[in-house]
RNA sequence: GGAGAGGUGGCUGAGUGGUCUAAAGCGCUUGAUUGCUAAUCAGGUGUACGCCUAACAGCGUACCGAGGGUUCGAAUCCCUUCCUCUCCGCCA
């Protein structure tokens, strides 16, 4: 959520940082409602003060024994007016917070201008795509002869868009999920966190998935609670209406499933493991001092990246424009991975900058060298998305004869398995 | 799931209708004093919003888990709800 004093302030700004992501946003509406719930404030809290100044002289002269009968009429009266009044303060006041919170961040300066992901720049590529003398196949079709994914059975359960990984697939994700966790706890100065998958509205409405993207979710009616989409959630909210009182910067990381609807993905690439309702992943998590939060992107989105280099994985990190950034983001990365056998890149980790968007909504807030309560940035990126990562060890690490190389980092987590043979199985 | 107890300022904890603009203690902080430390004394010590501003200055309003109600007036009475703790039951 935006602060409503930007936009009085710079109500000019505020227009043509939203123009850029393609919305006309009528910011003279907004600011003519927010200039009523002032005026009501002002009077309500003028009858407050009356009120309080005649209550306290009924109660000296009740003490005093003489007649208060008119004085009490008189404040019955007061009190009816601010009931009235009240009322128009609180709707002024929610449905405000309701149009704040409807609205997308603002990109930040640095971010270009475009209308949709043909305009997002490629701003660095590491490795090379593997030299593969031999026609990569898919992983889908990898899958099969490796005897890994069950995907006909995943769909008998829940149908279309589920995954059931088996055998050395099992075990590869759970080798992937601990060596990221290592990482980053070791060497990135991760603390881990095991949360919770279901979460309430406030949660969402903290990450800014609610009130607008509630049909992305899968929700339980019977509990109001939510299946989180992304461990962002949880991971950010644990700090929801606290005060960081010099602690800053705080780093978190956790493994969850994640579980989206997947609503408007109708006709993507959705074969395999492309896109899937329940994945696993692993999340990055910064609170940081506002003045630190651009430095602190580039350094979260290094971690994501140091996944990948040390699995030897051929990727590109692109920056998002304008047009194609998340809701609640000032500025995004894209760091995309090679998948030979499909021919794409395919993303595995988005990191955002989403400065005091957030922490404004979650009231997530430190204290500053003055000792008063100012909003934190909050950031995040994945690090990394599990299916995507699992496709392009496949793809990339593909042998002429169907087999797969695991990465040497990961073979201590899996027993010293050195390859996955088409033999495998059973 | 059943029974009971409880949610007050950074912490402990008083407060059952009108100087509560919340006692007291601890913590923190400023100053004084004693040659250092310590001790003692005095003062200060929350958040949000609004008004006014050069101002993080001043004035005001709200906030005692949350929401609603009664009343001239609510931390205090009533209702709803969330959470915590204890005991019992069930259970990975």
């Amino acid at each position: 959520m935006l602060d409503i004093r930007t936009l009085r302030n710079n109500p000019e700004t505020a227009r043509r940082k939203w123009a850029s992501r393609g919305l006309d946003v009528d910011v003279d509406a907004l600011l003519a409602l927010d200039d009523r719930r002032r005026a009501v404030i002002a009077e309500v809290e003028t009858l407050q003060r009356q009120r309080n100044e005649e209550s306290k002289r009924i109660g000296q002269l009740k003490k005093a024994g003489e007649d208060a009968d008119g004085a009490m009429e008189a404040v019955r009266e007061i009190g009816q007016k601010i009931s009235a009044l009240d009322k128009e303060r609180g709707e002024a006041e929610s449905r405000l917070a309701e149009q704040l919170m409807g609205l997308p961040n603002f990109p930040h300066d640095s971010v270009p201008v475009g209308a949709d992901e043909s305009a997002n720049p490629v701003i660095r590529t590491w490795g090379q795509a593997p030299e593969q003398d031999f026609e990569p196949q898919a992983h889908w079709d990898l899958a099969e002869k490796l005897g890994i994914f069950e995907f006909q059975r995943a769909a008998a359960l829940s149908g279309a868009g589920f995954s059931c990984l088996t055998g050395a697939g099992a075990r590869l994700s759970r080798a992937l999920i601990s060596f990221m966790l290592d990482l980053h706890t070791t060497e990135h100065g991760y603390t881990e966190v095991n949360a919770p998958y279901l979460v309430n509205d406030e949660a969402l409405r903290g990450t800014g998935q609610l009130p607008k993207f509630a049909e992305d979710l899968y929700r339980l009616p019977a509990d109001n609670l939510w299946l989180i989409p992304t461990a962002e959630v949880p991971l950010t909210n644990l700090y929801r209406d606290h005060i960081f009182e010099g602690e800053l910067p705080v780093n978190l990381t956790g493994h969850t499933p994640c579980f989206r609807r997947e609503a408007g993905a109708a006709g993507k690439m959705t074969r395999g493991m492309n896109r899937l309702h329940q994945f696993d992943k692993v999340e990055l998590v910064k609170f940081v001092k506002p003045s630190e939060s651009y430095e602190a992107l580039e350094t979260l989105t290094g971690h994501a990246e140091a996944v990948l280099q040390k699995l030897g994985l051929h990727y590109r990190v692109i920056t998002l424009c304008t047009g194609d950034m998340g809701f609640s983001s000032a500025k995004t990365y894209d760091i995309e991975l090679w998948a030979p056998g499909q021919q794409a890149w395919l993303e595995v980790s988005s990191c955002s900058n989403f400065e005091d968007y957030q922490a404004r909504r979650a009231r997530i807030r430190y204290r500053n060298e003055n000792g008063k309560p100012e909003f934190v940035h909050t950031l995040n990126g994945s690090g990394v998305a599990l299916p995507r990562l699992i496709v392009a060890i496949l793809e990339q690490g593909q042998r002429a004869d169907g087999s797969v190389v695991i990465p040497e980092v990961l073979r201590p987590y899996m027993g010293g398995l050195e390859r996955i043979e088409v033999t495998a199985r059973a």
